[in-house]
DNA sequence: ATCTGTGAAGCCGTTCACAGCG
DNA sequence: CGCTGTGAACGGCTTCACAGAT
């Protein structure tokens, strides 16, 4: 038989690779730009160098959405926009609590691009009395306990977690039993959570770690060249900082 | 610069894998946390589950590293977080400086996870008068025309941008300019810059964007409604199944 | 016997290069 | 022509399954 499953869906194909997906946003805030300086029409190569790719992967990456695009031309602005919004779910509202409000939650409540592209803030909670009745961005902070009533009455579907990490996995239990499905979750810790549960963690210790390695070895690799003293005969004191 | 001359596939070999190197941080934190623990040996299995992570991932990434287990019984928790962090480059301080210091500039200013692994923020700047001055977690925010004498004076080798995305082109150029290879960056704006330097980024709302696709999807697939706002152009019947 | 370390296979994503269409 | 859309080649990452060390 033929190695392909037997539909290979014409286009919008819904098997779009993960690391499309998570360009798709890039793209959408680079179309956005273009629409804001009157921009109608963008060839592959210039939408590309605006979003940092090249243009053979953009597109490839627009391929998985459909023919968009007009050949000879490129694409047309608002159109393209439409589509990729579409495939991204933004053409509706996504509800969102925040938990947790120090200064991220505090960050994140006033971060304008939320409110903007489909995403509504509509709930803040912490477990703090002190900050509990306080207002930020127009809204008012909610204390914790009423975590699961702020969740149904208000139909949340994403819930963001910016609490401390030893309160993380107590309040991800709290919304998954509440019903809501996805978590973006900037504690530093790894959730645990059901089959059907989308967590996605942001996490600033981890990039700035990242970038540690690749500074390390611009300045000729760890320990300073070649292989260096490894080897478990050679057991350094750890140097827990 | 000189080029890759990596010859030796012994032990340690300096070519690790880019998605291996995004992990690593992981494994330090689950390995931190046996320790505080008094857990003293860990097997794949334990250490994968605890790092969100499977075995055989978990094995090949140390082994990129070198050998570092004993087959029969696992890893010796203390020698794996130095060997990790020797490799990462913790095992030295990297000076950072964090320019924009609004609610998250500040809830990277106070962030515990920075100064305990490995980082030292040296300065906090900030273009606004009425900022400038204020003390946040022990520091004083200085003015961002004292950018170039900060980065030379404290050898700051990380720049954090958490400035407003019009901002943050021209502050990268700036810290690019005064010797910095190595930005992460917070504004939702691609930056360009250098062969060379490293710019690694942290979107909020691509994250919420790429969590709004899957939520869409576990509700029924995209377009499971009827149809959107009109499409500019051509307007095909969209998809048969 | 147990658990690590690793070749080998399979999968996925990127890049190439050109066919196809305006 | 110019530029999109895409098969095909390529390379990297993940997974499997077992050889090998203790």
């Amino acid at each position: 038989m033929t190695p392909r499953q037997n539909r290979n869906r014409d286009r919008a194909d819904r098997g779009i690779p993960e690391a499309t997906v998570a360009r798709l946003p890039v793209y959408l805030r680079a179309l956005h730009g273009l629409q804001d300086r009157g921009v109608a029409t963008v060839s592959s190569e210039e939408l590309a160098t605006a979003a940092g790719v090249n243009s053979a992967k953009l597109r490839k990456d627009l391929s998985h959405l459909g023919s968009y695009g007009t050949r000879g031309v490129g694409y047309e602005v608002e159109y393209l926009v439409y589509q990729i919004s579409r495939e991204l779910g933004l053409t509706q509202d996504w509800v969102v609590a925040i938990i947790g409000v120090g200064n991220l939650g505090r960050a994140l409540a006033g971060y304008g691009g939320f409110a903007s592209r489909g995403f509504r803030v509509a709930g803040l909670l912490d477990a703090d009395d002190a900050i509990v009745g306080e207002e930020i961005s127009g809204m008012a902070v909610e204390h914790i306990d009423r975590l699961e009533e702020v969740i149904a009455e208000r139909s949340v579907s994403i819930a963001v977690i910016a609490t401390p990490a030893g309160a993380a996995q107590g309040v991800c239990d709290r919304v998954v039993a509440a019903g809501v499905t996805s978590v973006l979750n900037f504690a530093p810790v790894v959730l645990s959570v059901p089959d059907g549960v989308d967590v996605r963690k942001v996490d600033l210790s981890i990039e700035l770690q990242i970038l540690a390695f690749h500074e390390q070895r611009k300045a000729g690799g760890p320990d300073g060249y070649g292989d260096g003293p490894p080897g478990p005969a050679h057991y350094v004191e750890a140097v827990d900082a």
